[in-house]
DNA sequence: CGCCCTTTTGAAGAAAATCAAGGGCAGTGG
DNA sequence: CCACTGCCCTTGATTTTCTTCAAAAGGGCG
């Protein structure tokens, strides 16, 4: 993502005039880069900023009393994070980097004028919020089989990569691990390789050396009933 | 719930000016009553208004391809539904009546013109929206053990029913039956019989009667390591 | 009283966790 | 160039958790 990545990503959760672009490419953005494994806004802090993640991915999480991790989302370049600082709110939950990211930070108050300025951001950014719950409800609705909810989450990473134009030939990186897919979908690692490897062997999917290749998109997401209604995805949001 | 429900509600989101009380109490509200079992907002309709459970209790929900029902969410008096009218999107998920319930609705316009006339009211919708996230990544949090998930749940609903003042003596009434419950856990109705006979034996709580009694809410606590703080509660809120 | 809905309990089977041991691959350093 | 190391993937065996099927009991209400 180059130049202002924040108008971009807004412009595409709704329909910005080019007087609302205007005040998106005015939004003031440091860049920082956070490496793997970093923490990329942190649980319990009112964030300063709103943050974008420009390049790599990156996943929110929680940790549970017993030390386990459970991912409730996972961040692909375009995605924002730290919206709990609109509200002044804290954060209740954390976000990772699961790949070296580029994230850049739009200050609060900026953020809050040009909302000010521009409502059809506001609004923007609102579908965003609409959308993160509905993949969180999906989430909610996959968790009963497994091999199901792996289906689900790879089809759900393959529409919104393709909506990024990070799909080639059906192939697109991926730096998830089955561990974190473990995480993600609350199952062990080890049964995710299992999962995995019923996909493969259906010639469905596979995920190989952090790469997703999809063999038949058709099969998979009949597989797991996918539609991709819910990401709101663009060509779909208006009307 | 009395007079303006929904300024009331408003308030308890945040902090409303008397300005911002008078625009939330212009607020034109038609009440409507619905049955138990009956829909209040349906799946894939655009609403035309905001709706706001005055009285009862009801529930989100989505109905998988297998015919089997993931309850996401549970609402009881004082929580919206249908604001993806705010933006003109369509529901993802519907809303049923899980007693009978009195609900007000706001058209959608008229909620917008309120949010410009007083950003207050926009802060506070979105900050309802906050914790319905946060609710959602606590169920998927806690979606691993049975015995602590349904613990968990009693104590969600336990603050949020002493929240509006509906606990008396560690007790509340809940139209949740065993199978609505393990709809809303993600586990059958004859796990929940267990579950539940477990937590009363252990003389943390109980379901009996549609009531909903706790024994040791220390310990119910402790158990499942629940804090209020996700649910951003009156007199937490500011600061 | 009789019906329907909900709860309760048992028994068998399926799904997934846990435990344990190897194997592959990339990067590092001798 | 090769050995070493760390990380991730793979597979098997065992145990736990939860589902499904089935049956019966309780409670409220016409």
């Amino acid at each position: 993502m180059s130049g202002h990545a924040m108008a971009e990503r807004l412009a595409r959760n709704g329909t910005l005039s080019p007087d609302d672009l205007n005040v998106a490419n005015a939004l003031p953005e440091s860049v920082k880069v956070v490496r793997r494994g970093r923490q990329i806004v942190g649980t319990d802090v009112r964030p300063e900023h709103v943050s974008l993640i420009k390049n790599g991915w990156a996943a929110r999480y929680s940790i549970r009393n017993d030390g386990s991790r459970r991912i409730t989302g996972i961040m692909q370049p375009g995605d924002f994070c730290g919206i709990h600082a609109m509200t002044g709110e804290v954060m209740d939950h954390a976000v990772i980097a699961l790949s070296e990211c580029t994230v850049g930070r739009i200050p609060k108050a900026a953020m809050a004028a040009a909302i000010g300025a521009s409502p059809n951001i506001g609004e923007a950014l609102w579908r965003s919020k609409l959308i993160d719950e509905a993949i969180l409800r999906v989430w909610l609705l996959n968790s009963q089989s497994a091999d199901q909810a792996l289906a689900h989450l790879i089809c759900e990473l393959y529409s919104r990569a393709e909506a990024i134009g990070a799909v080639q030939m059906g192939r697109f990186q991926t730096p998830l691990t089955q561990e974190v897919l473990g995480d993600a979908l609350g199952i062990s690692s080890v049964h995710v390789n299992r999962m995995l490897r019923q996909l493969r062997e259906a010639g469905l999917a596979e995920i190989d050396h952090g790469k997703v290749i999809i063999h038949d998109l058709d099969k998979l997401r009949t597989f797991c009933c996918f539609s991709d209604r819910y990401l709101y995805l663009p060509g779909r949001t208006a009307r």
